[in-house]
RNA sequence: GGAGGGAUAGCGAAGUGGUCAAACGCGGCAGACUGUAAAUCUGUUCCUUCGGGUUCCAUGGUUCAAAUCCAUGUCCCUCCA
């Protein structure tokens, strides 16, 4: 199987900006780049299932560049519905850092930061030299800007796309870069960057974008609870990730396995039935978390997150051990206590919004500690045990240890 | 520059002087069922020392009483130039 075949199988082309691309792929040999502006300090796994396809690439022979975007973060990409808030500089370099790192960390490719070359550019530069590549009319035909146009959008978005063509001219010239990867919805920045190049090179540069990842609510993939599953170990622990993963809906879970790890379609097939003569047992979902915990934070972590979880869903939990609990519950948050009636510890640590739903959890049966459920809010932990071990809901654990004195 | 319309809880959207902590829908959370699922059903969804307290863009004002009326400001939309 060509890589173009292999891509299209696992349905990761979208769309492709010239049908000669198929050709180039499956040559080999070029430089392509992903980026991605630096939102917050940590990749989620959103920016996984996209950066990916850079490992897939390299693969095959052809060389990645991740871009951060220290430049373009400062102004913001449009999205479709609402104005971005500008983020503070301080923040920006933070998280461009912490970004830059991890990239690095995972992938293990170049990186490069368009601040650094966006920096010089003066205004009437910019204008000069770019502007006048950009019709006014081409920026209004691109789907985002008009999509904007009745909510409303600032000239300081309206000229990303600008900034993003600017970033592919500036590796196409220096890193012989001619390809650029995304999401699909960047198609209008990519287009923008191959109709810059063209017109003030005279060359052809390409662009494929990836369909969306989505969940089955028709959201963005990898999201719980409103919050975004983070790459970084420390902001999301891989017991966390494990049961996202492990809760993928039964339709969705082979198209993960194609679009988020390397096994060959063969054994993807060959999982795909076993899956379906077995929907209970979720075949698939548990090699969906294998491979991606093991992919991202080794082997270990997969199997400490697989232990947990079985524990925590079968175990009896008041007869494990502190030497167990201990083993169990890493990657559990965990927290220290005085002795303080248990609705006090459970909104002072979190773990309820508010003494109003603490109540309704606990006349709702929703908190056990230790295995058994709790009713009265003055309950006190047992300050007998080293580890008081509080459950919310069926799936949300909390540690309690004791402080030392 | 001109004319008109709008801003209500996470979102959408009712409410146009007291009966409004604010209908309804979605979303969220929890319970039952289950496969740690989906669908479905049930409860709940500003805070609280359970007396009450603080909300309907902001600031002033009218009134016994304002989300509702008035003034000013901010932001958004539509149309005209």
């Amino acid at each position: 199987m060509t890589l173009f075949e292999d891509l299209q199988w696992r349905g990761l082309i979208k769309d492709i900006t010239s049908p000669d691309l198929e050709k180039k792929l499956n040559e080999g040999g070029l430089t392509f780049y992903i980026g991605t502006d630096p939102t917050a300090d940590s990749m989620h796994i959103g920016h996984y299932s996209s950066f990916l396809i850079s490992k897939r690439l390299a693969k095959y022979g052809h060389h990645p560049i991740l871009l951060i975007g220290g430049a373009t973060g400062r102004i913001g990409d449009p999205k479709p519905t609402t104005e971005r808030e500008m983020k503070s500089i301080e923040e920006i370099e933070k998280n461009t850092i912490g970004l830059a790192k991890q990239a690095k960390d995972i992938f293990g490719f170049e990186v490069v930061n368009n601040w650094d070359w966006s920096k010089e550019i003066n205004f009437i530069d910019f204008l000069r030299d770019y502007g006048k590549f950009f019709s006014i009319n081409y920026m209004l035909d691109k789907d985002i800007i008009r999509r904007r146009l009745d909510t409303g959008i600032t000239y300081t978005e309206f000229s990303y796309m600008i900034m993003q063509a600017l970033d592919f001219l500036h590796l196409f010239e220096t890193k012989n870069c001619t390809l650029q990867v995304a999401g699909s919805d960047q198609w209008g920045n990519i287009t923008a960057g191959v109709d810059l190049i063209k017109k003030k090179t005279g060359k052809e540069a390409y662009g494929f974008t990836m369909p969306l990842i989505l969940d089955k609510d028709g959201k963005k993939f990898g999201k719980s609870e409103g919050n975004a599953l983070w790459l970084d170990k420390r902001k999301t622990s891989s017991y966390e990730l494990y049961q996202y993963l492990i809760n993928t809906d039964d339709i969705l879970v082979i198209d993960y396995l194609k679009k988020l790890t390397f096994l060959s379609k063969e054994e993807i097939e060959q999982i795909e039935q076993l899956h379906q003569e077995h929907l209970e047992k979720r075949i698939a979902q548990q090699e969906l978390a294998k491979q991606i915990i093991t992919d991202l934070h080794g082997e270990e972590e997969y199997i400490h997150a697989k232990e947990i979880s079985e524990c925590l869903f079968t175990g009896n939990v008041s007869s494990l051990t502190d030497k167990e609990i201990e083993s169990v519950f890493k990657g559990v948050p965990t927290f220290t206590y005085e002795e303080k009636s248990l609705i006090d510890l459970l909104v002072t640590n979190k773990i309820v919004s508010s003494k109003r739903e603490a109540r309704e959890f606990l006349n709702n049966k929703a908190i056990s500690v230790n295995g058994e459920f709790i009713e009265d809010e003055n309950f006190l932990l047992d300050n007998t045990r080293k580890y008081n071990i509080v459950r919310r809901g069926k799936k949300k654990y909390f540690v309690f240890v004791k402080q030392n004195k």
